[in-house]
DNA sequence: CCATAAAACATACATATGTAGTAGAAACTA
DNA sequence: TAGTTTCTACTACATATGTATGTTTTATGG
C-alpha cells in the first residue's frame, strides 16, 4: 500500500463513506472544501487505479463506477507509520504535541487507556 | 513553516542534535541509515536556505557552515497538524492505531496523562 | 438513426523532491 | 608556488502530484 496524498485520501473517504461511485459522483462529494475540476479527480482517479487503490466495479450507462481497493484502516496506518518514521518510530513526540495543542483531551486518553486495556486482555485470551 | 520532507528532516535532526554543522559534516552524520551522495546533501540544503529552514552562519577555510532557522517542535508541529488534516483534525483514529500497533504502551499513556494533567494545573495558575 | 451531451482517454504542464554530475574556485600541502 | 584536494555553484533528470485541455467514444432522447 502506498503512502495516500490528501486528495486521494479525500477520494478515497467519499468511496469508505457513500460506496461505490462515478468520478462526477466523487468530485460532487467535495462539498464545503474546495472543489478540484472533473478531470483532476478523473487523472488522480486513473493513477490510484494503475497503483491498485481503487478499481472499476462496473459501468453504468456512459460512465464507470469506482470502489475502493484498499481500507480506511490500512491506509490510516500507512500515513501514520509514515510520520512515525521521521521520528524514528517514536510515539513520544506525536504525543506531546497532541497534548500540548490541546487536541487531545483527558477523555480520549481514557478512552485509549481503555482500548489498550481491552486489546490487552484480548490477547491473553 | 513549511512542511519538511523526509531528508529535510534529517538533516535538520543533525542540525538539531549536533549544532550548525558544514554540508559535509551533515552527510557524514548519515550513519547507519542509506547515506545521500554530498551533492544531494548540498541541493536539498540549498532549496531549505531558499525557503529559510537553515541559514548560512559562517565560512570556514573554505566551506560554509549552516544552522537550523526553525525548531524541532515547530517542525513536528506542522508534520503532525498535516496529519491529522487528513483526518479532519481528529485526534481518534492516530490513538486507535498508536494502540493498535502497539507502538503505544501503558506507560506512554500514564505519562501524557501526567503531562496534560500538569499543563492543565499550569494553565489555571 | 442521428444529434447532442456527457464521459472517457490521452496528453501536457507546473511544482516539489530525490538524485547526481560537472566546472570552476578556494584552500591546503609539498 | 604549483599540484592536489575539497567545496561551491550550476545544471540536469526522474518521479509524484495537482492541474487542466483537447479529442474521441458512448449513451440516449427525439
Amino acid at each position: 500500500m502506498t503512502k495516500l496524498s490528501k486528495l486521494e485520501y479525500q477520494i478515497m473517504e467519499s468511496l469508505w463513506v457513500r460506496g461505490e461511485l462515478s468520478i462526477r459522483e466523487i468530485q460532487e462529494s467535495f462539498q464545503g472544501k474546495r472543489v478540484p475540476a472533473y478531470t483532476t479527480v478523473q487523472t488522480t482517479i486513473y493513477r490510484m487505479e494503475a497503483k491498485g487503490t481503487v478499481l472499476r466495479v462496473k459501468k453504468v450507462g456512459n460512465f464507470h463506477i469506482f470502489g475502493a481497493a484498499v481500507s480506511r484502516e490500512a491506509a490510516q496506518r500507512r500515513l501514520i507509520d509514515d510520520l512515525l518514521g521521521f521520528f524514528g518510530g517514536q510515539t513520544q513526540p506525536v504525543m506531546a504535541h497532541l497534548i500540548e495543542s490541546g487536541k487531545l483531551s483527558l477523555e480520549d486518553i481514557k478512552e485509549a487507556e481503555q482500548v489498550l486495556l481491552n486489546s490487552k486482555r484480548k490477547a491473553k485470551r
